[in-house]
DNA sequence: TTTTGGATCAACCGATCGGTTGATGCGCGG
DNA sequence: CCGCGCATCAACCGATCGGTTGATCCAAAA
């Protein structure tokens, strides 16, 4: 189709936005049309310019990356959201492959993997980071194990607070019973059998968020 | 002194490095003169070149930067070292100013900034980010409140990971007794009144790492 | 030297937690 | 239509936790 990649360059830290930009201009066939410092400008640059490659951070202000994402993908087509970030946990890559990213890097990948990746992103083929890889692999066998319900994440949430059964169940307006029941589902989900280890686990595995 | 602030770039991520040369190379006045990937390639790094300042991220493989800044420090007392790193918690910012690091900047912060940060750090000025400096005026007013002993980490540790008392008790060879004195000093340290709660309290400010 | 703080242990008690069994109602998909 | 998962509740029991009081030892700081 094109001669060269059209890039844009989504992240909140300009020391990051400089050194993708240093990396990428030394390519022939790689242009950084546009940067952006968060999801809501990622957006609106995106529909611009219509880049042929994303390269996206998650955590920003304004608007997450995985959010851009989506708003990406279901007006440009054409254009493919490479995720480029700093974390690996198993929320934000469900996150963002869910919302229509075809590769997942971690921001410490070598600069040829990276180059690699935009060119395989262009043409519209997925790359994963090797750790990533696994974790999907990993989702996909067991995908029961690791899903809690709202209900659940809900009554988690709490015990994180260091809340109580009974004060969980007045204020979700159940009875304790049903709080204890919700528990011992959530630690035989997680594969755990108290409720503090069940809080680090969550938490480890993306399920909860601080 | 001298014309040229001369500064070694201690970074795991090939993107920041690139970023963060790119932005200094503009600079008459600042010269990157050797880049780490590394905690310990940085201290022989900056050994062998004595530089006017250091940049450290926290967070590497080998050797992590506040026991860079450590030995970088009882070395060189010429070489002063500016953290820039991504994240904000307690510990890091304990560790890091214990360790030595004459500045403490977020990698979210403004090109000028950073600059600014290294010229005020090659005077042997202290530069720290807003937020860091909020959190070390808080530290100063009450030091007693987020410092645990090291027993007490080590006891929170295992309540993280979901042991009993009585578990913890037998793996650190004292008496369930003395793990709930323990805890009971933990919670009220923490101001908290259960053992979840201490758990996260502590993670989010970063007494405890996963 | 006195005092402070950390680490250790003991005994006690009420409250809570973890586990189990069993039961009801609801909505969704085969 | 029937089953499955989800959410709800109840009663019970043993184990554990949280809180308290009181005590000893030691090392570092005042």
């Amino acid at each position: 189709m094109s001669d060269t990649i059209r890039v844009i360059i989504v992240d909140d830290h300009p020391v990051v936005r400089t050194g993708l930009r240093g990396m990428l201009e030394t390519q022939a066939d790689i242009e950084v049309v546009g940067e952006a410092e968060n999801g809501k400008q990622a957006v609106s640059l995106a529909a611009k310019l219509e880049p042929d490659v994303v390269l996206m951070d998650l955590q920003m202000p304004e608007l997450d990356g995985a959010s851009a994402t989506e708003q990406i993908r279901t007006r440009l087509s054409q254009t493919h959201v490479l995720v480029l970030t700093t974390y690996d946990t198993d929320a934000d890559i469900t996150r963002a492959i869910g919302a229509g990213a075809i590769g997942y890097l971690l921001k410490d990948a070598p600069r040829d993997d990276l180059l690699h990746a935009i060119r395989a992103a262009s043409r519209g083929e997925s790359v994963l980071t090797p750790s990533v890889a696994s974790r999907v692999m990993e989702r996909m066998r067991a995908p029961s194990h690791t899903t809690l319900s709202d209900r659940e994440i809900e009554v988690l949430t709490k015990v994180a607070d260091g809340k109580s059964n009974k004060e969980i169940a007045q204020t979700l307006f159940i009875s304790g019973a049903t709080v204890k029941t919700h528990l011992i589902h959530i630690f035989s989900k997680l594969g755990v059998d108290d409720r503090t280890a069940a809080v680090t686990v969550a938490l480890e595995r993306g399920v909860l968020r601080l």
